[in-house]
DNA sequence: AGAAGTGATGCAACCGTTTGCACTAAAATA
DNA sequence: TATTTTAGTGCAAACGGTTGCATCACTTCT
């Protein structure tokens, strides 16, 4: 059976609580006495047992995690793995675990939340996602609960604590950034409409349009859920119109290379007939053909930012409050964006 | 304060051992009490504690993950995203969630799994990775602690239950495949050597040149570690060669993708003057330009059936016998390969 | 010398479940 | 009718820790 402390105890010649004690390191014990404890766990190869530990404290040492549902192929995004990777490099730093549900459905991940929460077996908990009117959400919300949302989420956005690019912002750059180029005639390819990130990464495109005096397209403004034909629609329906863009501002690097292999279809050349800017700058922007001209939000930086608030507010016992943390972005230019567009006006 | 079973036994007028039965469904109870104890479950909100259940149980419902160390960028391959969809769907469906630990070092890592099942945390592990001399892998066994290994273990692969796919006739298929093409001279681009995978890719490779009785040049057999060069020191380094290569052989879609776009800058088009094929199938391939030729091996498959393995095994008190599961692959032919390399010879 | 203070440790209750066993009342048997 | 079964519940002891409080052996002060 299992090493437990009584055995530590029994070896070191001193009470368990004693022997506990040594473990959180209280000072209340003599610095003798915590050296003999450490030697008996030592040697009988001690590990506490979590969940004793939990059950005493009411505390266990583990961040839940909310992934989208796994029916939405969003997981196959590289984007996720670089969160978990920032999420995790802070979690270990201050000695939690991570812990995930999963389910198909989104009514799935919804009762996995609920029991990971109830069931008390987190702290505290990331929301990977942000969608419009979120069930897990209000849950949170209104169990109060610690937790804290990567991207904006969208409903009483004042009262949730979350990490985010700015992307109205970064939407705006990249749409100035084509439009300095040369370009006029600019499209906006985005994922799915609910998501927040879509809906500001086009407010910001349109806000620069309206900057530069030029007016608005709706034919120009479209939106598909990725993954199903990859944007392949989308550059179709574009290139099919009286005066088809010159640009395009795509709302994710995944769909970029959609894009841009369906451009290479039809034998139109990037960057020199098409311009093509994206976001996120996943590793693949560096190595797709031509490497494409992407925008750096620190996707690490934000599932690191994430955790560091979510541990803030789980120390706190005040209730959470809505803090709102901006991960800076930037510009990286390789070359999917050709010169001027202007021959084509 | 929580919900707890006493409270409920008490809404119920049941004593809390009654419950407990309930939840678990034990024949004993009359389906009368079965009826009220959930309708006070209902009434108030109950859901168990999980820590408590699992210290009076000895079994967490929780199947532990162990990623590559965070250092390697590894992580950074949509392969891990996939498997973990295979592992959750599964463990979904049998009522296990998952649990994380990842370290920056790959002592981190090893110390990460030792506390998580030494400290009972998890009930089995699934280890995503394969490296030579692994003392993860040597740790769990000794332990006889219930484990499966996505990829072939090194040593001691007669002892340990892992799925796989065949990747040594995945390498002779693809390398027969481009020996029909016509071609000759063909190179092999792996990751890093100590891999298993790498090795039996090359292995395959090597096997199909010398059925078709070409001659093995060790100048064409390249390995770097991803993601630092992506590949292109390799192909400027085949390139240069004497006698360069018509086509190579990838290990994995995202070097591919390097390796291709390091060609594409010193133009050398693909699929005309260089053909290339590779592994995984990664949904990138299709969007690529142009669209890679690879080979599907169904990772979520591997991730799915490796969890099968382990929940088998974890229901077993045999000691865990070395299960070994192959999951069938084949080649999806896309743009990435051409014709006929005879015109190099 | 006796009182008060101090530092180190032990005792025992508690965290929320599960489960072997004892118990009760009703049904079946002799 | 007395006795054995049987079905349905409850009691209480684990599971492996934590922690408030009591205890005890010394110092230190008056």
């Amino acid at each position: 059976m299992q090493v437990t402390i009584k055995d530590v105890a029994k070896q070191a010649n001193v009470a368990p609580s004693t022997v506990s004690r040594v473990i959180a390191n209280s000072p209340r014990i003599s610095q003798k006495t915590k050296e003999r404890v450490k030697q008996a766990m030592e040697d009988l190869g001690y590990y506490p047992n979590v969940h004793a530990r939990s059950l005493a404290n009411r505390s266990t040492q583990a961040i839940g995690l909310v992934m989208p549902s796994a029916a939405t192929k969003t997981l196959q995004n590289p984007f996720f793995s670089e969160v978990i990777r920032g999420i995790s490099t802070k979690a270990h730093q201050n000695g939690y675990s991570l812990y995930m549900t999963t389910g198909v459905t989104e009514d799935e991940v919804y009762e996995g939340v609920i029991s990971m929460v109830q069931g008390r077996r987190v702290d505290g908990v990331v929301v990977l996602y942000s969608r419009t009117d979120d069930p897990v959400v209000r849950f949170l919300q209104e169990s109060k609960f610690p937790f804290v949302v990567v991207g904006k989420p969208f409903s009483d956005s004042s009262q949730v604590t979350y990490v985010d690019t700015d992307n109205y912002l970064a939407g705006r750059e990249v749409t100035k950034y084509l439009h300095e180029l040369g370009h006029e005639c600019i499209a906006f390819v985005g994922g799915s409409q609910d998501l927040a990130v879509t809906q500001e990464r086009v407010g910001g495109y349109k806000t620069a349009l309206m900057e530069a005096g030029i007016p608005i397209n709706e034919d120009y403004i479209t939106s598909a859920p990725f993954m199903t034909t990859g944007g392949a629609d989308a550059v179709k329906r574009l290139m099919s119109l009286e005066h088809p863009p010159t640009a395009i501002v795509v709302s994710d690097d995944m769909m970029a290379l959609g894009v841009m292999s369906t451009l290479n279809e039809m034998g139109i050349s990037v960057p020199d007939e098409m311009s093509v800017v994206s976001f996120n700058n996943l590793f693949i922007a560096e190595f797709s053909s031509p490497p494409l001209t992407s925008v750096e939000i620190n996707i690490f930086g934000l599932g690191f930012e994430a955790t560091n608030c979510l541990i803030e507010q789980m120390n706190e016992e005040t209730p959470p409050y809505g803090k709102r943390v901006i991960v800076p972005h930037y510009l990286v230019v390789r070359q999917s964006c050709g010169g001027s567009g202007k021959k084509a006006k």
